[in-house]
DNA sequence: TGACAAAGCGGAACGACGTTCCGTATCGTA
DNA sequence: TACGATACGGAACGTCGTTCCGCTTTGTCA
């Protein structure tokens, strides 16, 4: 599980060595440095050397791969999920403000060379990061699909996990293969949600 | 990429030694005992110690684990491949033609533990795999979609490939979560090809 | 039948990686 | 400045994929 202890990545909560605070930083930009070159499951040791830590420090820091995943891109995770609110409030259609919360989370997930693949890996500590996405996003995608099939726009029955993991899911794969948009398929599955 | 020397798996086409094609049915039944149990990713080790073979002999008939593991679901492949024309043939619509193929290739995928995962990986020797499995039923799905949209069940303009993908995405993930299922994805994202 | 070359076999060995552990260095404080 | 707490570095261990080579089995030919 991700670290609850404290909200690791935000200000420090209390009486932590200098030494540490810096250390932890070096980590976050070092990660996500290495995440963008390598991937999120580049190997530790690239990460510490990128660092120029040593690799007791990264695992002290984030206990598990997702720790350090959740970390690196948690703002924008937190941005993702407040886009949601903000674009039903914005918009007359629920769907359409549905529509574009999705573009904003399939971007994302696009973006981040194998983030999406790493959130439906069994092995490895990446479970805890499928747990963060959905427990963050979760909500955020009930509310608006709430929404949507209140307004009439979005057929009723529909499990908001389960459509967030579809989505996710389509966004993985090998990355880079011009005859694969993820855009495409999502788009496709959305206008399955459409009542006739 | 898959070797193409031979038709492995079927006729020894020529001059092989007793104990080497002995080995290789071993080493055929052993493989798809270990991929229940432990999946398709499974240690090369724990199939030649269920073989009670070296490694070196599982690298000499199959030098890809992805050679391994067509080789395993070749029959089912090809089952899933021949269903094809035969559901055009025996249904009125092409389009629940389609999905009556649809609901075999998922079946197929979702009883395979981890093979959906295996198709999406960039890494290992999975590669192969990926290509394989679109080679041979890419066909049939265009076949399949073409006669649909031809009917005017299918809104027309969509990839094969990238619908094929999709449905193989939907399949992957950690496998056994009452909350996901595949199905229903999937499901979906057929009637988004629908046209109004 | 008895050898001999080719074909195949087994598993030791190597490198990459995740993860743990502990002797040492650094920090904050009295 | 001295000392305990805190954090650090990286050696060490286990797992896994992959290669390589000395030994065994097989098929054949005299």
């Amino acid at each position: 599980m991700v670290s609850t202890a404290s909200p690791s990545g935000e200000l420090p909560a209390k009486s932590k060595r200098a030494d540490a605070v810096r250390n932890q930083q070096t980590l976050l930009t070092a990660a996500a440095a290495v995440f963008v070159t390598s991937g999120v499951d580049a190997p530790i040791r690239e990460i510490a050397t990128r660092a120029g830590v040593g690799m007791g420090t990264i695992y002290r820091h984030f206990p598990t791969r997702a720790d350090l995943v959740v970390a690196v891109y948690r703002h924008q995770v937190e941005a993702c999920a407040e886009a949601g609110p903000a674009l039903l409030a914005a918009t007359d259609s629920p769907f359409e403000a549905f529509r574009q919360w999705v573009d904003l989370f399939v971007d994302f997930l696009v973006t981040k060379h194998g983030l999406a693949n790493a959130m439906q890996s069994d092995s490895s500590g990446f479970a805890a990061l499928h747990a963060y996405f959905l427990d963050r996003l979760g909500p955020v995608c009930v509310r608006m699909l709430d929404a949507a099939v209140e307004a009439g726009e979005v057929t009723p029955g529909i499990q908001a996990y389960e459509l967030m993991r579809g989505i996710g899911n389509l966004c993985a794969g090998r990355d880079g293969d011009p005859r694969y948009d993820p855009r495409t398929l999502v788009a496709l599955l959305l206008r399955g949600l459409r009542p006739d």
